[in-house]
DNA sequence: AAAGGTAGCAACCGCTCTGCA
DNA sequence: ATGCAGAGCGGTTGCTACCTT
């Protein structure tokens, strides 16, 4: 049941604009907000002078036009959080979003189906198996923190991000893919207990933050022992070395200097 | 250069949840 | 306890920009 039907004449109906908003739109929507707040979007549909339904404000403010909206690509401690939540939480984006600020679980979603299920897709791995998870786990995982430890040691002096994301994941119920602290904020500093010339040969790695580390274990783990392994269906591994060595494979996670790692 | 295919994202839809009378 | 309206959520659709042939 949709608020139109429920309060609209039909006559009203025909009037509601769909579709892409016009900048006009916004910034109605924007002043509106600006001086009345927000809530109440039927009443505000209606006293704005907009020709939209309740709901679809709503949205437009919440995944687009809020002012603590974040743009632009997922940074990989941002990728690495979707990943360590939704292992826990499943497809709750709106609680997997209260966690990334200025994220919208719309984005999220979007960023899910369209970069890690095309993966699953390609690997013919059910996205949401063990088998899938341990993948996460054991290969893209470690990536992502190695990146972030790279981007960290980039940026500025000591090791610290320009990301101000803070992953508040009190309250787990279940066990998860990293043993997360109750609350770990940037900066964060990424560490190996083993060096090594190949992230994947590393035992286990530690991101620090200034109280507290959590753990990423590797399990001694590289790319060959892991294609040859169980963890890969036998039917699969010929794609599985295609995802591993091909030039798509950087495609993953939009995060084209994360391959390089592997060099 | 043009046509067809694909990926990414904004927006919509239908359902559930919540608060209130 | 029940019904209604608003709010929120997750799944899906459709548009557009980009890529490939």
């Amino acid at each position: 049941m949709s608020s139109v039907n429920m309060s609209g004449s039909s006559e009203e109906e025909s009037e509601l604009r769909r579709g892409p908003w016009t900048f006009e739109e916004d910034s109605l929507l924007t002043h509106y907000i600006t001086s009345h707040g927000e809530g109440r979007w039927n009443v505000l549909a209606k006293s704005s002078g907009l020709k939209r339904t309740g709901k679809s404000c709503r949205l437009r403010w919440l995944n687009y036009l809020k002012p603590d909206i974040k743009r632009g690509n997922l940074t990989p401690q941002e990728q690495l959080a979707i990943l360590e939540l939704h292992s826990k939480w499943g497809n709750r984006w709106s609680k997997i979003a209260a966690e990334l600020p200025g994220r919208t679980d719309n984005e999220i979603k979007n960023y899910w189906r369209t970069r890690v299920q095309k993966q699953a897709r390609q690997l013919k791995i059910d996205c949401n198996s063990k088998r899938f998870l341990e993948t996460l786990k054991h290969f893209w995982m470690p990536r992502l923190v190695e990146k972030m430890g790279q981007n960290s040691s980039q940026s500025q002096s000591s090791s610290s991000f320009s990301s101000t994301t803070t992953l508040n994941t009190q309250n787990s119920e279940t066990p998860s893919l990293l043993t997360v602290p109750q609350q770990v904020q940037t900066p964060y500093q990424v560490t190996h207990d083993k060096s090594s010339s190949s992230i994947c040969s590393s035992d286990s790695m530690k991101i620090q933050s200034e109280n507290e580390c959590y753990h990423v274990d590797t399990g001694n783990f590289n790319v060959e022992d892991f294609i040859s392994a169980d963890i890969l269906m036998s039917d699969c591994q010929e794609e599985a070395i295609d995802w591993i060595n091909c030039e798509d494979a950087a495609t993953f996670w939009n995060v084209d200097e994360l391959w390089d790692l592997k060099k």
